[in-house]
RNA sequence: GGCGCAUUGGUGUAGUUGGUUAACACGCCGCCCUCUCAAGGCGGAGACCACGGGUUCGAGUCCCGUAUGCGCUACCA
């Protein structure tokens, strides 16, 4: 049977990363099984869904490299009809009844608390809940019939058999058991307007999609003997389940917008700069490992071929992350990552990547695809070992596509303002850079240290120096090839023109 | 409150039939390289494998208990 997977996310908000590594694993499965990955927007809720968030959702998707769904995406409101009336086929069967109890007013704020309050009530009672104690479960049908034909509004509840327990092997987890006492008669259409319940329609769905691995986050196992019930009262296979461990906060606890703001959309590691392959890497490796060999470094091929289901972890990762030191803004595992694939990716990919980053800063060139193509490449090679983002390629890299750039404060302070020499020898050394003949690494460096000879003063000194006039920061690469690939006029001009700093 | 799941250095993890000094990556520290900073190379600090019992000649690995964390417990998804 061909593997049929899915990702369902809620359109309320931005792409959650824990939501996006629970999509990565589907993606995965499919692929690796040789399956078929589905995506369907659960956006039931009509409150808070939007189509802003399903487009940031799909863009997301696409950005991890992920958006070849191999099937149109299902959008499950409009299923809503397919939903009722699997409920009512389980009334027609006895497998559901009617209930007619008024709808209690509930604050959505405190249900946790609330949940509490009532669990603890209830435990000075005989052993436990007594869940089925609906005086509505065993109305007669012809009774719950008329009630109905009058108009009177009602919930549909799955009638969940006292006695017994569910059980379901969980692929990541086991083998799980919860005794039906456990589990109350759920609710499956709200009264009223009969709009059926998250529980009844991801079953349903799952059914109609023919989904056969549902991959997913913890926070569901409980639930799922719930579904399972679903499942079996509808008469239909039970598919194999497989949930996925959370990712918490560095303080353990839930991942969320309001407590941790954007470091937890992936939109963000977009918009910072990161390379689409090595946030999916670091993803891939939060909650799973490959095992024995330890190498982390995976392209989305060796993803594809090493991944499996059992090596899936059942404890929750830590997403390590400070919110006080911008420079662990995020993961430091994610930021090395990220800098290991800026500094080793094949030029040519990074290439549109870096070009894109220069086009929204303003910096791109017609010439970089033309005459200058060449320069690009080598001056993008040069200065990338360093990098840890593509915004950096715009940020400390500016000088090199462009005139108009800072000094960096500190730079000035440490390579110009050292030695007030330094106002005499800049022109001086622009005048000899200026007459280097031919312009290569090589020269210029032979004519600095010459330079440096005469004038007595340590090459290192012009070469730090030169380093901030040329580029306004205080660190970068190997400064000859600087020199290289700024070239002849600009590094003579920048020189000049920084003597007026010292 | 009930039920469920988890627990290996700061973080991510390896350690799949119990057997020697608990391995790797990130981060941290030092040295080398050097025109700076990275990268790279070499080395180092950091884990009594949550705790307490038990089984065993021997347990991170099996069993029980405790603690802690997380999840679910809703006419939310």
């Amino acid at each position: 049977m061909t593997v049929r997977v899915r990702f369902a996310p809620s359109p309320t908000g931005y792409l959650h990363i824990g939501s996006a590594r629970t999509a990565l694993f589907n993606w995965l499965y499919a692929r690796k099984r040789g399956g078929k990955f589905l995506l369907r927007v659960e956006d039931t809720d009509l409150q808070r869904s939007s189509d802003e968030s399903t487009r940031s959702i799909l863009e997301g998707l696409a950005w991890l490299g992920i958006s070849d769904y191999d099937e149109e995406i299902v959008f499950q409101s409009s299923n809503a009809d397919k939903h009722r009336a699997a409920a009512e086929r389980l009334v027609r069967e006895g497998r559901a009844y009617r209930d007619f109890t008024p709808k209690g007013e509930r604050s959505d704020a405190n249900v946790k608390q609330e949940i509490a309050e009532r669990a603890r009530a209830q435990a000075g009672g005989a052993e436990g809940a007594d869940h089925r104690a609906n005086p509505y479960r065993d109305l007669p049908p012809e009774e719950s019939d008329r009630r109905a034909a009058a108009g009177e509004p009602f919930a549909v509840r799955l009638k969940v058999s006292p006695e017994g327990e569910t059980r379901f092997a969980d692929a990541v987890y086991g083998e799980q058991t919860r005794a039906h006492s456990e589990i109350e008669d759920l609710v499956l259409l709200r009264s009223g307007d009969l709009s059926p319940l998250y529980n009844l329609s991801v079953v349903v769905d799952d059914i109609e999609m023919g989904i056969t691995h549902v991959i997913r986050g913890q926070d569901h196992l409980t639930n799922t003997h719930k579904q399972v019930l679903i499942y079996e009262a509808l008469g239909a296979p039970v598919p194999t389940f497989a949930h996925l461990p959370l990712i918490l906060a560095p303080n353990k606890a839930k991942l969320s917008k309001r407590k941790h703001g954007e470091v937890v959309s992936l939109t963000t590691y977009r918009d910072r700069g990161f390379v689409p392959a090595a946030f999916r890497n670091y993803l891939a490796l939060l909650g799973w490992s490959p095992g024995e060999e330890n190498r982390e470094i995976m392209s989305l091929e060796e993803l594809v071929e090493r991944f499996t289901l059992e090596g899936v972890h059942r404890s929750n990762a830590v997403f390590n992350f400070s919110d006080t030191d911008p420079r662990q803004w995020t993961d430091q595992k994610a930021l090395w990552m990220n800098a290991e694939y800026v500094r080793t990716m094949p030029l040519e990919e990074l290439l549109p990547m870096v070009k894109s980053e220069l086009e929204s800063a303003g910096l791109w060139r017609a010439e970089f695809e033309g005459g200058l193509s060449g320069w690009l490449g080598r001056t993008i090679d040069l200065i990338r070992q360093r990098f840890i983002t593509l915004k950096d390629f715009s940020g400390q890299g500016r000088a090199y596509f462009a005139d108009g750039f800072e000094y960096d404060e500190a730079a000035v302070r440490k390579n110009l303002k050292k030695d007030a020499s330094l106002a005499e020898l800049l022109p001086a050394l622009a005048e000899r850079v200026g007459a280097v003949e031919p312009w290569t690494a090589e020269a210029v460096e032979q004519a600095l240290r010459a330079f440096a000879d005469e004038r007595g003063v340590k090459a290192g000194l012009l070469i730090n120096a030169s380093r901030t006039a040329l580029t306004g920061q205080s660190v970068g690469p190997s400064m000859f090839d600087v020199f290289d690939v700024i070239g002849r006029e600009r590094s003579a001009a920048r020189l000049r023109s920084a003597a007026s700093l010292v």
